[in-house]
DNA sequence: CTGAAAGCGCTAACAA
DNA sequence: TTGTTAGCGCTTTCAG
């Protein structure tokens, strides 16, 4: 306490928060002494007192990811507009680094939400009891509160926009990691049904796994013209997967989308920028930050928490199909 | 406290923080209650007894232009490894939003790091005392701890590159928003100066003010086109500029690099995917965000600021020129 | 193993 | 205008 230093005493206070009712002169000699201690009042001694403002969690796997980048600037949109602060945390795409994070995330924060993949992670915040929604994970239990993203309406616009193009031989390129985690997407699913309702077989090696980049796209597609040639068109799990095997489809001679047409999913920035710009299935990204927050307001208010929110997607048709 | 609803008392504290010396029944049964009755223990109240994490508050522009998300990338790898917490904040570039968000933030974080230009608003964050670091504003006074980037080896190697290939006449494509702030980047700068000194003229017409996005870039070149068709090679203020103007120019059936010849700043990850690729001025942008956590680190512990971090630029040369 | 007391750094209420 | 008292919600002594 600064009462040693300056003549004063916690009448510092006052002069901190330059509240009426106090002399000037007082004030300014208090204010030098503090600055030249280098005092600073405590973030927490103050929050203890002053209701402080909400600070909710943020939990991405990948922040150079634009799919992410574009929630985060929903999230932050919507909590920048109720006067929240947005903690962010990355779980690095890496399973294993989800559960150690949750553990230590409910003490630092008032409310969180988060793309998380291991239940025991989920049951970790869920448990803490702080106001929690979970992203883009849907075959969660439904205890929880959830952003879910509905890929069946544009998969399946994807699909029906391929078959009347005449393609019989519909390829996907997958995510390793999401399949390897055992919690395969509904992307995954969804692709066997559609093909089966739509009578087109499918071999396994019409799937060809990839790691989640450009180059990881790129070394499908290898694999996949040289597994799979007869695939003629090809379905994947997301835009940067498309763009680095639409590339490498390029460069190894096939013309698009002649000898191969690609869809991707997400509907990133780029996606509409490459040559030929991309055919995806949209997702509205911003959406699913800024009802995330809202979910979390109606929790924080109400207590319950509101219905689940389901974001649409559907087909964007560009030049690749 | 619990000790009205369970029968003991702040040894709720023991059982809460599963501590050693506390009968595991005793423990449950608190636990129970703590559940039941959705205590959480208050973060402040917490923060005042053990010293807690560090929460360093990041600003920047815009979540959305990936060289920031690149920045903040890097930051919160090198803040992760400390074990730190990161509060993004964001002005959507707007230099209104500077000035609020500065006065507000010293009392939210221990710590920060800001990408700004308006001086009262780094002053705002600097007379607060807490240890800051400022990003990317090279032109401030010397009193704050910085990480700049030294955009002058790159932009030198830029011209000479396209002197080299002959070129006379150089245009450039500006970022609106930051000449209009007053406060000119010193891209700008060097690119009047390199011209100069290569004896090379430059007529009014060649600097274009652009918005700062795909679309901005393309209207910008637009005018480029009817106001100064005799420029044959164009430095843009970043990629996304360059980016946009040189598919307008393709669009408007000029050949590339052949009629014109584009270069940007900053080397993003979609620059190498366009077509064709766009040679640029690499900026390392992790870097920016690991040295910024770095400076802090050290007035933290050393109470004084180390000297600024410089980062390097670079040429790197594609198919755009 | 559990309870009582003291105090973290600050602010709010009331006196002086 | 300034000082005093009390207490925010928790953890940490130190006794019981």
């Amino acid at each position: 306490m600064a009462r040693a230093t300056g003549v004063s005493r916690q009448t510092v206070s006052r002069a901190i928060n330059n509240m009426t009712q106090i002399d000037p002169a007082t004030r300014d000699r208090v204010l030098a002494v503090a600055r030249d201690m280098g005092y600073r009042p405590s973030r927490h001694a103050r929050g203890m007192m002053r209701r402080s403002t909400t600070t909710v969690g943020l939990v991405i796997p990948d922040v150079l990811n634009p799919f992410f980048t574009e929630v985060v600037a929903g999230a932050l949109e919507a909590a920048k507009s109720r006067g929240w602060q947005l903690i962010m945390y990355t779980t690095d795409s890496a399973l294993d680094q989800e559960k150690p994070l949750s553990e230590s995330i409910a003490a630092q924060v008032d409310a969180c939400i988060a793309f998380l993949l291991d239940p025991d992670a989920i049951a970790a915040i869920a448990g803490s009891g702080i106001p929690f929604v979970l992203l883009g994970n849907e075959d969660q239990a439904g205890s929880v509160s959830k952003v879910r993203i509905d890929f069946e309406s544009g998969l399946r616009e994807a699909f029906d926009h391929l078959a009347a193009r005449g393609h019989l031989h519909i390829g996907m390129i997958d995510d390793r990691k999401r399949t390897a985690s055992g919690r395969p997407d509904a992307r995954t699913r969804l692709y066997t049904t559609a093909a089966m309702e739509a009578g087109l077989r499918i071999e396994p090696e019409w799937i060809q796994q990839a790691t989640n980049s450009i180059d990881g796209g790129a070394a499908a597609m290898e694999r996949m013209m040289r597994e799979a040639p007869e695939v003629t068109a090809i379905l994947c799990y997301n835009d940067i997967l498309a763009i680095g095997a639409m590339r490498h489809a390029m460069a190894r001679g096939l013309a698009i989308p002649e000898s191969c047409a690609f869809i991707g999913v997400d509907d990133i920035p780029i996606s509409a920028l490459v040559d030929p710009p991309l055919t995806t299935v949209h997702v509205d990204k911003r959406r699913i930050g800024q009802a995330a927050i809202e979910q979390l307001a109606a929790q924080m208010s109400s207590g319950a928490s509101m219905a689940d929110t389901v974001i649409r997607t559907r087909l964007v048709v560009r030049a690749s199909t």
